[in-house]
DNA sequence: TCCCAGGGGCCGA
DNA sequence: TCGGCCCATGGG
């Protein structure tokens, strides 16, 4: 019926993204052979450490609102300076980190989400971050799918704007995470599928003029509030 | 020069 | 609850 329609919806436009961009490889981690952040296209098995998971927690934290362009370059200042460890970060004063991240933006605010992350003792879990200054539902849920591998689907602007666009009733946070969660299953697809709209919403469902014809969800989108210019041209 | 980016906290209505 | 404002660098 209605449900199985539905989920056929998804499943669709997954594969569309999918089959059009390829795995997109998230979430990107520092490789200490190559000294370079590395993607790892279909490879869901990362993190694989401790380590691992702090790197995509704080990868997480800098990205807010940010480009992941300016977040490498913070990255590879706390590589640098060996700061990528929970212990390491939370022995760092909040002044020396703020100039260490100033290229992602917002670097005192971030300074203190960082501080408040590295000092956090307790058990992961989605209350658990919420609690912490500075960890909103995205982030929460970004820290808990792509450095823990639990099962989440993680809703942010791309993904709001695009299913808006698409003509979708849901168009909140809430609304979108319990419909994809429901009718879409495993940590390899939440993780794909938050990936693979991001790379939508960057380079073709842009904010202002959006690139309908190169689109490839053109066919299935409503273009719900999108201008007749970009509809046409 | 203006706009926007892989948000979140805070405040007033 | 919800809108508006603030945080800030860097690229188009």
């Amino acid at each position: 019926m209605k449900e199985h329609s539905d989920t056929q919806q998804l499943q669709e436009i997954y594969q569309r993204l999918l089959s059009h961009y390829g795995p997109q490889g998230w979430w990107p981690l520092y490789n200490n052979k190559t000294r370079r952040i590395e993607y790892h296209p279909g490879d869901y098995s990362f993190p694989k450490d401790k380590e691992q998971s702090f790197e995509v927690s704080v990868g997480t934290i800098l990205t807010q609102n940010t480009r992941w362009n300016n977040v490498e370059r913070v990255l590879y200042n706390l590589q640098h300076e060996r700061l990528l460890t929970k212990h390491a970060l939370h022995s760092t004063p909040e002044k020396k980190l703020a100039l260490l991240i100033r290229p992602a933006g917002y670097f005192n605010q971030k300074a203190k989400k960082l501080k408040a992350f590295a000092a956090f003792a307790g058990e992961i879990s989605r209350s658990n971050l919420l609690s912490l200054w500075g960890i909103g539902k995205e982030t929460a849920d970004s820290i808990l799918c792509y450095a823990y591998h639990l099962p989440l689907f993680v809703v942010d602007a791309y993904t709001i704007r695009i299913f808006r666009r698409l003509g979708f009733q849901e168009t909140t946070y809430e609304s979108i995470q319990q419909r994809v969660m429901q009718e879409c299953k495993g940590e390899a697809f939440f993780n794909e599928f938050h990936a693979l709209l991001v790379e939508l919403g960057k380079n073709v469902c842009t904010q202002r003029t959006p690139s309908c014809p190169v689109c490839p969800l053109e066919k299935a989108c409503k273009k719900v509030g999108v201008t007749v210019a970009a509809r046409s041209s």
